[in-house]
DNA sequence: GAACAAAATGATAGCGTTTGCAGACGAAAA
DNA sequence: TTTTCGTCTGCAAACGCTATCATTTTGTTC
């Protein structure tokens, strides 16, 4: 900077503000610093301005589980849109323990990072509101009750009735709900999603705690067999969970979707071409990490918009579903 | 820090110290230092720190494709090892573009990141081994030829070999080969191991180009058809285009691995749960993570102790792969 | 106890920016 | 011409830390 300022005889401040404030030098001056700076292959360094500003041109994303294809998904969204702005972009994997997230969080703030982006730790996590009080949050795939941060989510409630009016519509009328882990938000909106459109229908059900993992999918099914009977369609509160049942049913040889109809939720890139491929439901990822990005965009410097988003989803029927086994003969036999 | 040194009547030469030098300053002193650092909830601040040392605590990692589960599989062990160290993960998505992986390496470089982990983009990117120059460089699942750069590397000749190996035990005489982009050194040694050993066991074989996703597993595979009479195993750079192979042949009705076998490569998550499960060699992801920045660690402060690690693959035998449809005539024949 | 070496601490000068503040310049108004 | 703005530019002080070097303290040896 001092050698730009020198060759063309002005002050660094000059240079400084043809970067930082391009609308308060001369044009013809401002042109002819920038070409100097081509020439000489200078670029502000982004750690000096931080320093004096205060504030990094760095965001973070806090995520619980970077090996769940749905997080990537969202990570493209994130990066493509801050990289548009000249933001790069810090990935921290929470494992969904709340002290690790604290921890990275921290780390956030210590970095003076120019905003954050959580995506569904628990619920419980007051240091989030704490931090937002100082850098502009968005919480991502989760509800966070009445704070500063700004939200964005899909729209998980309306997604599980969808999946719930559609398997009644298949002649369903028991099901199985394996739910994602409890404090999250993401979760019980899926729930409770499933459990007011089966009160709706009146339809009977089980629920089985499970997890957001294939292995949990597994293992909830394998704990839930001996309550099956009558159950025909299995409702998973994520797509890696429904491939763990898949796999599971598929072990005990309960053929898919003939015997039984089983439901994901993400519809991550899998569920297409699993065999069977899985009736799921959609959510813009890469959109939501976009928007996320937009709003921290929007909450800086202090201008406390915070946006507040609800995605839509929707439903994707594949493979994995059918009509009910039987259910003609539930249908004769409750018109009699 | 200012404070502390009033408080405690030292200078903040000493407080710095007590932080970053430890060992040169008396115990007791360092002690209530810290302890006071501890009440103030004081931290010294990275990015002053990373200014006057003109190294940030930060290590950059650009991989081809989040949305690929190898990857986050890596990022896992890049982050947890770059934590235990204090460092903070910047990822990077290259899409495969070595124009967007060059603008990455700018930026990080800008931040003056402690180090650079690269995962197998293009073989010819120049400005690798420039940057080399200036900071820590590990390449990893990526060979680069003679350069300042460590190497974390999987033993993708010998992995491909084995699945070779493998394929000719159960019966099969001739092979379709889906490589993955060109100019990939991974790539390039798979579809080397592959192609050496079918010359050894005098197998004859088909090559298509294909890359490193479901898609272009899917394409390759469509555009495999006309020439696959007499196959009766195809082999995939990668798992993601193997899925893309099984989706095809499901959709086509040929039944794996009773008419036709498929190997993959990398043994993600999805090859154990899939079905059938997959057949493919496993790399020790999350140790090639650990390993890349334990090299960049000890190449920090110019010790050019350069690291070139090729970690051992292994074959993982499942269910896609099976005796050749008709083998026994063949074994027949040629034992006559 | 003097002389010296070694260890611990302090004073100070940056690191590369940004940013008030004040000055310089030119144009419009008087 | 003088005054009055408004626009543009320069000066210099930060931002929070570390490194260098000078200085003081401590420890060792004879």
């Amino acid at each position: 900077m001092r050698e730009i300022a020198r060759k063309l005889g002005v002050s660094t401040s000059t240079v400084s503000r043809a970067f930082s404030r391009p609308e308060m030098v001369r044009p013809e001056l401002r042109e002819r610093i920038l070409k100097m700076a081509r020439e000489l292959d200078y670029k502000p360094n982004p750690i000096a301005r931080a320093m004096v500003r205060g504030q990094s041109d760095l965001i973070g994303l806090v995520v619980p589980d970077i090996t769940n294809p749905f997080f990537p998904a969202i990570v493209r969204g994130v990066e493509d849109e801050a990289r548009k702005h000249g933001l790069n972009l810090i990935v921290c994997n929470s494992d969904g323990h709340v002290a690790k997230e604290k921890q990275y969080l921290h780390s956030l703030h210590d970095l003076t990072v120019a905003g954050v982006i959580v995506a569904s730790a628990s619920r419980r996590d007051a240091y989030v509101a704490e931090l937002a009080a100082g850098v502009p949050v968005v919480v991502l795939d989760r509800r966070l009750s009445g704070s500063l941060v700004s939200q964005v989510n899909a729209d998980n409630y309306s997604g599980s009735k969808a999946v719930v009016d559609y398997l009644v519509g298949l002649g369903h009328r028991k099901l199985l709900y394996l739910s994602g882990p409890a404090m999250i938000s993401t979760a019980e909106d899926r729930f409770r999603g499933f459990r007011d459109q089966c009160h709706l229908h009146n339809i009977d059900f089980n629920v089985v705690r499970a997890g957001f993992g294939i292995d949990d999918g597994y293992g909830a099914m394998k704990q839930a067999e001996p309550m099956m009977d009558g159950t025909t369609g299995v409702v998973c509160a994520n797509d890696l969970c429904a491939f763990g049942v898949l796999a599971r049913l598929a072990e005990v040889g309960i053929p898919v979707p003939e015997k039984i109809s089983v439901t994901g939720f993400d519809d991550i890139a899998f569920a297409r071409i699993f065999s069977p491929s899985l009736t799921t439901v959609r959510q813009p990822t890469y959109e939501m990490g976009q928007l996320a990005v937009r709003a921290i965009l929007d909450m800086r410097g202090g201008h406390a918009s915070r946006h507040l988003v609800i995605l839509p989803t929707e439903l994707v029927v594949r493979d994995s579903t059918a009509l009910r086994n039987g259910s003609a003969e539930h249908f004769s036999a409750s018109t009699l």
